[in-house]
Order: C-alpha cells, then sequence, then structure tokens
DNA sequence: TTGTACGCGTTATCAA
DNA sequence: TTGATAACGCGTACAA
C-alpha cells in the first residue's frame, strides 16, 4: 500500500467508489436515502482509503455549528471546590453530551472569545459583571445564567432562593431563636436573596462577614467571630461546606452544636466527614443542571425559552436544636 | 441604518472599507503588515458594520485547527471528588488558556467523536482501557496520557509511584511497623505501581480491598475490616482521601489515631475537615498539570516530546506513629 | 504594502 | 436514488 501524502478526503472516497461526492456525504450522513449497495461501496473504499469519516472542521463550517457550549466557572480550583458545583456540572454534561454537544471550561477573562462556542453557560454566583458579555451578545452567542445577575436576552436558571432563606429563618425561629447571625457570600443575585429571605423572619440579623463558599474561609472568618463573644444563638451559613466550617470552629472552642448553637447550611450537599447532618436548604442540583441544558438546547435550536424558578426545600437535620434560654 | 439580513461578513468589512478581502484580513490577523491608515480604515467599516472578527469555524477550518483539547475524565461527580483532581486541572487550564486554548471535559464513551479536537488528554487513572483510542489514533489526534495505562504514540506523564509508597513504607518499617495493610485502587498502572513499592519492605502487606478515592467507599470499605480485627499496625492508602475515611472509620470504633493505628495517604491535599495531617506522599499536581498542557502543546506544535516522569516527596504528618507493641 | 485567486472539506439545493 | 454545483468564511501563496 501506497503511504498517502495527505489525509484521505471524501472526495477521494467518493473516487474509489465510483459514486459522486455528495453521494459519499449522504452515505456517512445518513440525510437522506442511499441504497444499501452503494453505501456499502462508499465504505468499504473509506476503510481501503483510511478515511475515518467527515473532517468536523469542515462540518462546522459548513453547519455553522461547533458543537461546543462553553461554561464560565472561574478558576478551576475554587469553582470545584465546593461540592455543591459538581451535581449540576455532571447533569448538564450528561444532557448536552446526549445531543453531541461538548462542554468546555472558560475562566472569567475572554481569552476564549475566539473559540466558536455555540451557546455559553455563566455560573459564576459570586460575580456581578462580565467583561465578554458584551462580546458574545454582539456575536449572537446565547448565553444562559445560571442564579444571576441579570442581563438582557440570556435565559435565567434560578432557585428559590428568598423562599428557602425564609423557611429556614422560620424554623430557627420555632425553635426559639432570636438573636441570629449570618455567613454571607460576596455581593451577589443568590447573596441578597438569601438575605432577604432571611431578614423577613429575623430583620435585625447580624453579618458575621462574608467569604467564599469554602471550609477554611468559612472557618477563618468565624473564629474570631467566636472568640468575641457571639451574642447569638444561631448561625445562618450561604452553603453547608461553610457550615460545616462553622461548625467545626465552634466545636473547638468547646461548644456544643445543636446544645449552645444552632448552625444552619444551604445546598444539601453531602458532609460525610461531618459527624452530624446539616440542617439545611436542599436545591435540586441536578435538577437544575438539567434545566440549564434544556435552555441551551433550546436556545441553540432557535426555540422560545423561558426562565425557570426552581423549588427548595427545608432539610431539618441536627446542627440546629432549642435555642439556649 | 438597515438592518442586516445576515451576518455581517469579512467580505462585506473589506468592500465597505474599500480594501480587497486579503487586506482585511491581515488588517485582523496581523500576520503582515498593514498600513496604519488601511488597518484604520477596516477597522472603523467593521465597527460600522457591526462585524465581530472573523468567524472562528471558517478559521479553524482554514488552519485545520479547533482551538479545543478534550480532557477525558470520566463522569464528572466522581473524576472531581478527588481534591486531588483540581490543582492538576487548574494548572492545565491555564496553560492552555494562555496559548488561546479550550479544555473540554468528555466523558469516557465515544459521543465526543464528531468534535474538532486538536488533542486529548487522558486523565482516568482507574480505567486501563479506552474504546475511543483507536479512534483518535486513527486520525492523528495527539494522546497525553496521565498516570498510564500506556498506548503506542501517546506522550505519558507519570509520578513516581513506586519510589513514594516505598519511602513510605520505609517509614512506617522505621517505626516499628511488621504487619501492614492496604486500601488500594480498582487495578490501574497507579495502583500497581503504588502496591509493588509497598511490598518493596511489606511483601506480605494484607490487601483489605480496593476502591475509589472517595470518603464514603473507604469508610463502608474499612469498616468491617476494622470490625473483624484488623491484625495490622498501619494501614496505607492509596489517597488522602481513603486515608481520612479509615481515620474516621477507626475513630468511631473507639481506636486511637496514630496511637492505635497508624494511618498513611497518598497525594498530599488539604484535609481542612480532619484535626490531624495526614502522613503522605506529596505529588507534585500543579507541576504535573503543567508538564501535561507543555505536553499537550508540543504535541500540537508538531515538537518532539518525551514523557515525564515527577518525583514525589514523604511528608510525615501525625496519622502515623510507632507500632503499638 | 496591497490585490488576485485559490483551496480548506464538507453539506445543501436542485435537477436528473 | 444519484449527480453537478454552489456556497460556508476565511488565510495565504503569488504577483503587482
Amino acid at each position: 500500500m501506497s503511504g498517502p501524502s495527505r489525509a484521505p478526503t471524501m472526495a477521494d472516497v467518493a473516487a474509489t467508489a465510483g459514486v459522486s461526492l455528495s453521494t459519499a456525504s449522504l452515505a456517512f450522513s445518513g440525510n437522506k436515502p442511499v441504497s444499501a449497495a452503494t453505501r456499502e461501496r462508499v465504505l468499504s473504499a473509506a476503510a481501503q482509503l483510511g478515511y475515518t469519516g467527515p473532517n468536523p472542521l469542515a462540518r462546522n463550517l459548513r453547519q455553522g455549528r461547533s458543537g461546543v457550549v462553553g461554561i464560565a466557572v472561574g478558576p478551576l480550583s475554587t469553582a470545584f471546590r465546593d461540592p455543591a458545583a459538581l451535581p449540576m456540572l455532571d447533569a448538564v454534561s450528561q444532557v448536552l453530551e446526549r445531543e453531541g454537544l461538548g462542554l468546555l471550561l472558560m475562566g472569567e477573562g475572554d481569552e476564549h472569545a475566539a473559540l466558536p462556542l455555540d451557546a455559553v453557560i455563566y455560573d459564576i454566583c459570586g460575580r456581578e459583571t462580565w467583561d465578554a458579555y458584551a462580546d458574545l451578545a454582539a456575536r449572537d452567542v446565547p448565553v444562559v445564567v445560571v442564579e444571576g445577575p441579570s442581563w438582557p436576552g440570556s435565559t435565567f436558571i434560578d432557585i428559590e432562593h428568598h423562599a428557602g432563606a425564609t423557611a429556614l429563618a422560620r424554623h430557627l425561629h420555632d425553635l426559639g431563636h432570636r438573636r441570629v447571625a449570618t455567613v454571607t457570600l460576596a455581593p451577589s443575585h443568590p447573596q441578597r436573596e438569601r438575605e432577604a429571605g432571611l431578614r423577613e423572619v429575623f430583620p435585625d440579623a447580624a453579618v458575621v462577614g462574608a467569604c467564599e463558599s469554602d471550609l477554611t474561609a468559612a472557618q477563618e472568618l468565624v473564629g474570631p467571630w467566636l472568640d468575641h463573644g457571639p451574642g447569638a444563638t444561631a448561625v445562618v451559613c450561604q452553603s453547608d461546606v461553610q457550615a460545616a466550617g462553622v461548625v467545626l470552629e465552634a466545636r473547638r472552642r468547646g461548644l456544643d452544636v445543636p446544645g449552645d448553637l444552632s448552625v444552619a447550611g444551604f445546598d444539601g450537599v453531602a458532609t460525610p466527614w461531618l459527624d452530624l447532618e446539616l440542617t439545611t436548604v436542599v436545591q435540586p442540583l441536578a435538577e437544575k443542571g438539567r434545566a440549564v441544558a434544556r435552555a441551551v438546547l433550546d436556545r441553540i435550536s432557535g426555540t422560545d425559552t423561558a426562565d425557570v424558578l426552581l423549588p427548595v426545600e427545608l432539610r431539618v437535620g441536627g446542627s440546629t436544636g432549642p435555642a439556649r434560654s
């Protein structure tokens, strides 16, 4: 066999099979019926030439789609440190994969501006603005935003931050808590909504401080506050990871949870290294991911999309109890 | 201004600017000098038409590259559950991003076979075979493999599993341990190498069992073994997460670590929720990621690549101590 | 420094 | 069911 100087193209296959280029194309794509005999001839010619199928680059240009969806999550090591991020990403990826679409990780910058993306998912709760958005909008790239912020022309997938936080607050109030503090996130849509929900019940809730959803960060934030003498009987956190940090830090100071201090989280993720189930607001992470993926598919196909608001559910665990009187 | 029926193309820009198509191309790419005056005309024509720059799809076809690198990590929720995965992924992503390359997450299947990938990183330690490999090889897509298995034509980035495991074993031996058990991984290159390294010092090390690098999995594996009466004074794990699981499970049974049982891990990741620093084999995760990214860049550019073997380092923490006599 | 012409490899339209 | 032909939008020799 003669070593081919360049990769075989579909035209080579067609020539070898003795059919026209368009027939060869149909034999591969199956977009229109082709007789079994000719398809066979085409495929065997392809095998003989070592042709590995239509060049994706050419197909993409022709069809005007790349098959790649970007997801902006910020620096990966921080984005995925919170276990709440994974189930959603997993669900998105699975749904898209089924459609032959790939998921491309984007930082926050616009280094990926030159990549052909069919759509972009924006999933950085902690950021309010996004420089790359104007670019994407100008190029008519569909954008699906997870948990705000709100930009014109985007589709939004959100959860009931406010209602969830209020339900949690009521639970604490029912337990007799009157002085409550909160560990919050950087200013953002979820942060504002959840805090507002909390204040429906505890208008005067004290803010311990803001940090990302990271165990160590939460510990460093709450430690000094605990030392200073909290003056609160319960701490409401904006994530389970933060809540776990508060639990660990409280215990380190000899406080009993929930005897001396009730601690609540948000998200509903597993914390197997904590011998305690957190009281938390469970959000449907996988369902959120599927909703995101569906919105992406709709936007790509031009179907109308509606924003989605997913319900949350209070789950009472062992980290909250009656207020110490 | 008249609403354009279709997106403007570079030809439109060139026409509006009164220059040729190739000149417009040069004005955007900067591949050859263009007079400041013409560039200015081209850019203002582009702005006027709302042209957002060269179509990436067309550019990709023309240049034969997509700017996208695939990374096969398996199901995301399991792949990133282990904190050891993130620093590497982060490093890979950062280096590639700097070159304008994007990172696309692939499952283990071949659903992404139709995507134009410039290279693929294979990073599923637990898998021995990969159906998609033959496809990629046939299409001449460069493959960089992290920690085996070994396929012809791939570039390998690996760490000193064997030496690290042996160093750890020596440490235990020096502490007087003679009866050692190991929690291992599914059969794989790292598993074989590390276990062989361990057996350099403890040829008769007992195998507790194999599980993935997951806290709960490790707990469920080691629990019954502990109940049964271990008959070992130290447990060597194949990951820090596994080791943490063993520590928690041992404590739950009233055993002191390291008083009653020494526990060692592998990786060197942070376990902030454990009030104990694990004795472990620290691998250079970020450096591994950079090596992977460099190999990818070299393979894409056609530069020769050499396999990389990165050193590891024993870090003695508080989870190992003298053997109980 | 700029313009001309061609090709990248495919899919879609239309007619046969 | 098949074939001829025209895009898709751009980069790059080559010539001017």
